[in-house]
DNA sequence: CTGGATCCCTCACGATACTG
DNA sequence: CAGTATCGTGAGGGATCCAG
């Protein structure tokens, strides 16, 4: 279990060789969200064969990115979670995953659409700055996955399941996408067909505010000026 | 040459479907400091496969997240660099780097450490909020490596190369890691000869308050509380 | 000399089956 | 349920060769 490394004095080459293996990223995605177990892990990542997912977790705990941890159940249940180290890369998982998300086309026929990257998608799009003053909740059924949003000014708070208060209820047909770069207007979603709402239109306009993805980069380091 | 993908409608996994590939962040790592032709990308990357480079410049050509350019030179020299939408990593690369260093060992015995990822480390390590104030320049020589570092209140700009007009001069024998994680203190790295200076000690202890490797964590964005 | 392409070998990945 | 074992395939690694 000898890890490949990169033959580097580096950084950024150390952290490839700790989280830069195919689907480990994935998989601490999922983590970001809590613990889970090794079952939990396989449904959120259905094509990961499970010997892969239990070499990177075993190579993940050996690095120090995530623990096992036994419940202290009487079914001695294992459940996998992410170390203080490996809960750092939190903000940069969220920054890639709206970097991703730009050129995300329409979902394929094979996509799946998990619960957790719908979750993750509105803590990533999300502007904190546009929502100082805003306090308002949301829920979200993408088809038979229905979770929720409170926003409390500039604090969001996202989880699974229904939220009866809820001000809003977004209904989507398709991927939010177009929506959320502002490809499509609150209207023009509304009049096409691409969400159904229960509630006041205004929040879908709210919505939109406080979820998005920029088209237009953010202002660069300046590393990279030519 | 089809991309493998994850089979995810995800941000995150799109990413990793165009620069998460072995070697790829690398690349991009050396592109974020300039155009490179394909024999500097070598240099800078002494163990990639000239194959493996080729084709991972292809592929994130054809994705957008750089592109060949051929110089108005007599030569034809061929570049490659960084579209905007791939520049647009340098935030995640700068923190995906500062994570990894945290976990830098010594430097192996095969280990290059490459005038790249020297200047890059100096830029991931800064501490902008730190700096206001400061006005003050640097020498830094890693053995025949030299590259200087010009901090102006906040704005930080390094390059390769002497720079004779340098508040202070840094000569580092091994690895400034313990020095920037404060494992070292400024004085003990003088006094045990881990570095030797030209210039006011005292720079050198400024130094270390601008460039900084943490331990403890950054506080996360509130997703993994449990 | 730069910018690759081609060959071959090895090992990680991926699918399936199997066990405590 | 929670993984490990087996095994074929294809990507990575290294050397060499070729075209502009």
């Amino acid at each position: 279990m000898t890890v490949r490394t990169y033959g580097q004095f580096c950084g950024v080459a150390r952290a490839l060789e700790l989280v830069g293996e195919r689907w480990s990223m994935l998989i601490i995605r999922d983590l970001l969200l809590g613990p889970k177990r090794f079952t939990d892990l396989r449904t959120g990542l259905p094509r990961i064969p499970a010997s892969i997912l239990s070499s990177r977790l075993n190579d993940m705990e050996s690095s120090g990115v995530l623990r096992r941890r036994v419940l202290p159940q009487l079914d001695a249940a294992v459940v996998y979670e992410l170390t203080e180290y490996g809960a750092e890369l939190d903000q940069i998982l969220l920054q890639l995953g709206l970097w991703g998300a730009r050129s995300l086309g329409v979902p394929g026929q094979q996509d799946v659409f998990t619960l957790d990257s719908a979750i993750l998608s509105l803590y990533t799009t999300f502007r904190a700055e546009a929502a100082r003053n805003a306090h308002v909740s949301f829920e979200l059924r993408y088809g038979p996955m229905v979770v929720h949003a409170l926003v409390d000014g500039g604090a969001l708070k996202v989880a699974e399941g229904s939220y009866p208060a809820a001000d809003l209820v977004i209904c989507s047909q398709a991927s939010l996408v177009p929506l959320l770069t502002g490809e499509v207007s609150a209207d023009q979603a509304l009049r096409s067909g691409l969400v159904a709402i229960e509630g006041d239109p205004a929040h879908l306009e709210l919505f939109t505010s406080l979820f998005h993805i920029p088209s237009a980069p953010k202002p660069s380091v300046g590393l990279a000026v030519h």
